[in-house]
DNA sequence: TTGCACTGGAACAAATTTCGACCATTATCC
DNA sequence: GGATAATGGTCGAAATTTGTTCCAGTGCAA
């Protein structure tokens, strides 16, 4: 039995199809299937049947998958241990930001960075989707969060309180506040909507675009509301409390030296970037 | 990082060496030092060092130890969970007997098993090194213990004393019962010692073929001593109460089939077996 | 010293694995 | 119905991994 093809098997499991696995796992979909037939013939007994609705795994499969993941686990535990060992302040570590944090709040900050440590290459990661510590798909991850997790070590930035916010083109139109964006969003901020809902949104900047567009009013973290210049406050409304934002790594990870750097370094620019996650900052009048 | 590049990795500090490595892997050398050296490359660091005595592990290589055994551990488990599944009573099975247990005692029973199920492939390991249930390096063991491990399920086959043997040339040439042959041996079945030791073996077959010659008085298993035409039991000697014989198997494994009627058959047997290990047997006469 | 047994490394040939392009099938949508 | 985009399977060529063979160095014993 290759244990390799055990990743194989959880990527298929996890993606669905033997082809989208290939992908994930940068190879083709004729390796994946391959791999699998391997396994279930070094396994000497089937893990999947052809079912209604793709393949599903049978009672043997179903039951190796706990097994499997923690492999998974301890092989990121070792590549993290192998990381933490890095000492140098030349190579990767790889960050992981929202595509609207990242754009409304530290991309500067990341500029500075990296031209202050020109041998560390970052990858930044821009994804919605929150990028797993553990499985070490990022080394520091900045989250919305109001409480991480215990694996994870780091500090808190900034509360990211939230407002209501409206093109001005929609109070010109319509003087009543009674359509309504709403964000369905990872992060689960989707706030309380008092009224009608014209339009749902599945990312901030997708939400962002549709109180542009003077669709409705819609509530959004200040960093995005207030940095749009097309977006004004709703009148009389104040920011609301929310969750906080976190720079947050892996307990395993606290060694590395790039890490620490890049931890360091950004909790420094704290008093750059507060006002403008904490809506404190004078907001940009309407264009 | 390449999963099985892992299982190099643990087989290579089990053995010590690269060559002997290849060897229980069934590879070359050239393949396990390519696969270390992929995976230091893949981790970012050394994993061992040049040292006095052969290489040595770095702090690195020291730490991803317990977690490559874990991943190990979960393999194998794998690797039951699919065994268990087979319930047909054609294919392979794996059983561990020692030499001395299997030549003196189970030899016939085993001869019969195989008869009665000619479908059943049975891969007889004979080592005295106990082999390991949870490595999956057998299926079903038989072995001398007093408490079998909470991972095996098994049954207790019949007592297995001890008594003290000589051989009859012994007893001719030297009335005082003063040469002892020790026995060193894995299940510690290490007697005491009253008097001068010529000799030690670290085998059954090695300690029977020292007393047989006449160095000395050993303390042995009855089946092995009382089965031996040239040893006699030491004059007004009882057995002493030692250890039990067990067969056992994983708990994972108990429902497949082969298992499953390897087990009965052998229990089954016991009134065979038990007059031959329990001293119960009319000890032959010596040659 | 010499011979022997062992260590690990390097280079090339052989075996295996992977890739990439094709195929048939199925489900969905217009 | 037909078009489209999925799914997974097959097969020869390309790439990678492995096996083989040789090499130099080391420790040990005669």
């Amino acid at each position: 039995m290759h244990w390799d093809h055990l990743r194989a098997f959880l990527t298929f499991i996890r993606e669905g199809s033997v082809r989208r696995a290939a992908k994930t796992l940068n190879t083709t979909h004729s390796t994946v299937a391959r791999q699998l037939k391997a396994l279930e013939a070094d396994l000497g007994g089937p893990l999947f049947e052809p079912g209604p609705e793709g393949r599903v795994l049978t009672p043997l499969g179903r039951r190796i998958v706990p097994m499997a993941e923690r492999m998974e686990d301890d092989a990121a535990a070792i590549r993290r241990a192998a990381f933490a060992e890095d000492t140098t302040l030349a190579g990767p570590v790889c960050l992981s930001v929202s595509e609207g944090l990242y754009l409304n709040v530290f991309a500067s900050v990341i500029d500075d960075f990296l031209r202050h440590y020109p041998m560390i290459s970052l990858d930044l990661v821009m994804s919605d989707a929150l990028s797993s510590l553990s499985r070490r798909e990022a080394d520091v991850v900045i989250r919305i969060t109001n409480k991480p997790p215990d694996s994870a070590i780091g500090r808190k930035l900034s509360p990211s309180p939230l407002c209501a916010y409206v093109a001005p083109r929609y109070l010109a139109n319509r003087p009543k506040l009674d359509r309504w964006v709403a964000l369905d969003y990872g992060p689960s901020l989707t706030p309380i909507l008092p009224a009608r809902v014209v339009a749902t949104a599945s990312s901030l900047q997708s939400a962002a675009q549709l109180i542009r567009s003077g669709h409705g009013i819609g509530v959004l973290p200040c960093f995005q509301g207030d940095t749009d210049p097309d977006l004004i406050r709703l009148p009389d409304h104040d920011p609301m409390p929310d969750m906080d934002i976190w720079i947050l790594t892996h307990t395993d990870l606290k060694a590395n030296a790039r890490v620490r750097v890049l931890l360091d370094y950004i909790y420094d620019a704290v008093p750059k970037i507060a006002p403008i996650v904490s809506g404190l900052l004078a907001q940009s009048e309407p264009g």
